[in-house]
DNA sequence: TTTTGAGTTGTTCGA
DNA sequence: GTCGAACAACTCAAA
């Protein structure tokens, strides 16, 4: 009888998984396998509430498979060894998984390949797309996201019969040894975002039923933070506790049955946000270097200021900038972020407070549950400009603005900011505004209660745009 | 090879 | 308050 390892790393389910999906092709018996891999338990990377998340949907994952008759094996170590033991305890001849993209994926990859005495066979999977399959016509990847999206855009929408069905059964090995999951001390199982595939099938479901659909009125409702206009997937995406390609047909679906026009544009935004996922993973799959630095490397020169102090009050939510500090204390509560304020922030710490973009995506990746190197790297070099589309010099957003565009009522900062709850609408952007009077009448003293903005955002503006042209000019 | 059009999500200023 | 133009110049993709 054929036995293959089917190992676990960021797809946690059981639709739609190829490298599932493959083993079961080729093998009569199929063993679930995750690895703790204690190189990346102890990396500052990982973050705490990520790492409960990922718990959690492994706990959720066990539980799938054990209703399918199988069982899942833990073990911790180092990847290359823990799968030579098991292959030989097991018997197994081939072990599949996900092909993924970061480098510490590839190298330890290239590992496990070394280290295995059968081959290890990487299935797609991570993305929509493969990443060697949207190319401009030379064969060169594309830099340009629009560019990307219309090519993407010619492959054949995703329909039901490329969705793998969760297989029906799967058996035991009862031989094996299985390590105990972590419990991982005093931390909450982040109630927002219920870890595992059925959640993840659900919020799926929720996002896009229906005529009057979330998506539907997405592209719409997605700026405003306080209100619930996004599809809340991205930590499910991360872990793959729900197929990209899933995401695909339901955005698919739903343009296909739009009620109107609006809503049509409204479901090809989301689409276009898969997109962008795609996209990002295919730069860091070509282009590795920009993990360590800027995919343009003349920004790799810029004069970054780092203030340490600075930099300390972002992180914690007390910048003087009200929707910046609500974005910020919302991320640490949640470990998730709304997109809108992640730009605003992002654009905050790099352009208002001359830190190095570094820092930030580094903040991020220990906080967010969807902390994904590809997206975050992406999504934070587009906010410094150092990224892949042509970055207008002039993309430095206003704190104030964009608290006022976005959050008119100032609902988002009163749910986040507590100390500013009872500041006028007027001036909940901008509180140092108030005159003294004012100040006592809301019971929230400028400097006291609440601080005074950090950065005067007229004279950052002008300093950021001083050291984005010295790079420019090579001075 | 050359040319042309375009580039996620913005802000400010002045009419 | 609203609106349109200006804000650099450059690189990319495709014809």
């Amino acid at each position: 009888m054929h036995t293959a390892i089917w190992w676990i790393r960021r797809d946690l389910r059981l639709t739609d998984n190829q490298a599932l999906t493959a083993a079961l092709t080729r093998a009569e018996q199929v063993i679930p396998v995750f690895v703790f891999d204690l190189t990346l338990l102890q990396s500052r990377h990982v973050g705490e509430k990520r790492l409960a998340f990922l718990l959690s949907g492994l706990r959720a994952l066990a539980a799938d498979i054990e209703a399918r008759g199988g069982r899942l094996i833990v073990r911790s170590g180092a990847p290359a060894q823990v799968l030579a033991s098991l292959c030989a305890e097991c018997g197994a001849s081939a072990v599949y998984a996900e092909r993924d993209v970061s480098p510490y994926a590839v190298a330890r990859d290239a590992d496990v390949t070394a280290a295995l005495p059968v081959p290890l066979v990487l299935t797609d999977g991570i993305t929509i797309r493969r990443p060697d399959k949207v190319l401009k016509d030379d064969g060169a990847p594309y830099t340009v996201f629009t560019p990307y999206s219309r090519r993407w855009r010619t492959h054949a929408p995703i329909v039901g019969s490329d969705i793998a069905p969760a297989p029906r059964d799967l058996c035991a090995e009862p031989a094996l040894a299985s390590e105990p999951l972590p419990i991982h001390p005093g931390l909450p199982l982040t109630p927002p975002f219920p870890p595992g595939e059925a959640e993840a099938k659900a919020r799926l479901a929720a996002f896009v039923k229906g005529d009057a659909a979330p998506i539907y009125t997405y592209a719409k409702q997605r700026d405003r933070p306080e209100l619930e206009g996004t599809s809340g997937l991205s930590p499910y995406l991360r872990f793959g506790m729900i197929a990209p390609r899933l995401a695909a047909l339901a955005a698919y679906t739903a343009i296909e049955s739009a009620p109107n026009a609006t809503a049509r544009a409204s479901a090809e935004t989301w689409l276009n946000e898969l997109i962008w996922r795609d996209f990002y993973l295919a730069i860091l799959h070509h282009f590795p270097y920009v993990y360590r630095g800027s995919f343009r490397r003349e920004y790799d020169a810029i004069a970054w200021g780092n203030d340490e102090m600075l930099y300390a009050a972002w992180c914690a939510g007390q910048t003087g900038y009200p929707f910046i500090d609500a974005a910020m204390r919302q991320l640490a509560a949640l470990g998730w972020m709304h997109n809108r304020a992640r730009m605003a922030v992002a654009s905050f710490l790099v352009k208002d407070l001359l830190i190095d973009w570094r820092w930030g995506e580094r903040w991020f990746m220990q906080m967010l549950l969807d902390g994904d190197p590809a997206a975050n790297n992406g999504g934070w070099q587009w906010s410094a400009g150092t990224g892949t589309d042509a970055a207008p010099y002039f993309r430095i957003f206003n704190p104030v603005a964009q608290g006022q565009k976005f959050d008119p009522t100032g609902a988002y900062v009163r749910r986040w900011v507590p100390e500013l709850r009872t500041v006028p609408d007027k001036f909940i952007h901008e509180p140092w505004r108030m005159l003294r009077s004012d100040q006592l009448r809301a019971g929230c003293i400028i400097g006291q209660d609440y601080p005074a903005p950090i950065v005067d955002h007229a004279q950052a503006r002008e300093r950021v745009l001083a050291a984005y042209k010295a790079v420019k000019s090579g001075d």
